[in-house]
DNA sequence: ATGTTCGACATAACACCGTTATATAACGGT
DNA sequence: ACCGTTATATAACGGTGTTATGTCGAACAT
């Protein structure tokens, strides 16, 4: 009888909960093994080898190995999140956003794999992001668009609108940070000269002028030194609803 | 005794040529099934099996998979190069080299599956091209760079030198494309609009003013359907030094 | 013309991958 | 205390690239 009622009413009846700790934990190894040995040390077995648990863990946590590469993701525009944040307004918007083009250059080549896999993640275990997971993305991306509005409204820049110009630098640093990570595709040193080029150049092309988009873009590297010491949590996934302590 | 002298001379005695026909035949295979069916249709068994033959044969022409995926990126290359070589040489340098940037999206956009091989090729088989093999996307450069340097002999561009503006066009171009075949990153209007702001931007970044570069972006989008037309022969992969006839 | 030889190819096996079926054990609600 | 549900372990399945082994055919030397 109860059971019929219990049925109809709500199915929640008994639980086994996972341990809490271990999907941090596969989390954390899977990020390590990424970093250090590259992507072809994310495999399940090995994961779960470094963790003293099976392989199963990854499908009771994770659901899977897309799962996985999916908080990986995740974990990834966290990073970049967390370094965009560290840009102050300052009184010259253009530099900051030559300072935001330069930590996103910065976060890539700080993690290179976890780069790659954000975005050449096609690829990995034939996993591919939905719609969803892109979102992420996007709204990463809407700090870039606020500073362009900025410069929009200082009128510094005059040639298109604020997403406009957020994807231009967007696109133009990724495609640079993307060949400069592929190696033997650009001399690291030209990789430098390039970015340079390609910020003061951005700049320029959307409507600043010259000597003003040079200066602003010379401040803004002298403020990329703080990017050394932003602490990156590992923690501090954005999966943090199912973390509660 | 004669087999002594053989032996100090000449160690060439009696191979057995493998089939001329079956090299290229699993290149147009590996190619039609990466261009029908994606990269997770790329494997030696599928192959094999489409040929008739056995997963030898993979070996023994590529000496792996990595050689195969190599032959792509050859043929990718290949073909970039044939777009390349459709851009003629007008009295608007400015114009040609917005053209040079449409045919790179066109031919990325064309053959997508073979693109993203080209440069995303560190995770497909775990392979990654040597320097050697990246010489090849370099040589394609050198017909941008010397556009860039009619450029600056005409006085348009007057910022910084023909290689450098050739690279700034190679990864503004190169990104935005890549963010618009990852699917869900940027919608596909979104991306028609970054790429001509894009192209313009660049060209006022390197110098040139906004009317003129406005008009000769213009003028290049007018010769992009000749690039319709353009006959892809699938027959001309650049390894045409072991298929003589 | 004939024998020899060496490599191309086929078959089957190996090691590894992600995934899943099954059994067991541990937890939470009644 | 019981019982159901679910996490976990073990082992297996189908798939991958690769390799060992054997066969056979074509090209050279005689």
């Amino acid at each position: 009888m109860s059971n019929i009622t219990a049925l109809c009413h709500t199915v929640k009846v008994s639980p086994r909960r996972s341990n809490p700790d271990t999907r941090p934990a596969l989390v954390d190894i899977a990020a390590r093994l990424l970093a250090t040995e590259g992507p072809q040390a994310l495999t399940a077995r090995r994961i779960a080898a470094e963790a003293g648990s099976s392989t199963m863990a990854v499908y009771t946590n994770f659901g899977g190995m897309s799962g996985l590469v999916r908080e990986m993701v995740y974990e990834g525009f966290a990073r970049l999140q967390t370094y965009f944040s560290h840009v102050e307004h300052t009184a010259d918007p253009v530099a900051d956003m030559a300072l935001f083009g330069r930590a996103y250059r910065h976060n890539a080549l700080t993690n290179p794999h976890l780069y790659a896999v954000m975005f050449g993640g096609a690829s990995l275990a034939g996993f591919s992001l939905g719609a969803e997971d892109r979102q992420y993305g996007r709204y990463t991306l809407t700090t870039v668009i606020e500073c362009a509005t900025r410069c929009l409204e200082a009128g510094r820049f005059t040639t298109g609108d604020a997403v406009l110009i957020a994807h231009q630098l967007w696109t133009a640093v990724h495609g640079l940070v993307t060949l400069e990570l592929g190696e033997y595709l650009i001399e690291p040193w030209n990789a430098e000269r390039i970015f340079e080029a390609q910020l003061a150049g951005l700049m320029v092309g959307v409507g600043d002028r010259l000597p003003a988009a040079a200066r602003s873009v010379s401040d803004s590297r002298d403020r990329l030194p703080e990017f050394q010491n932003v602490n990156i949590d590992p923690a501090a996934l954005l999966d943090q609803e199912d973390v509660p302590s």
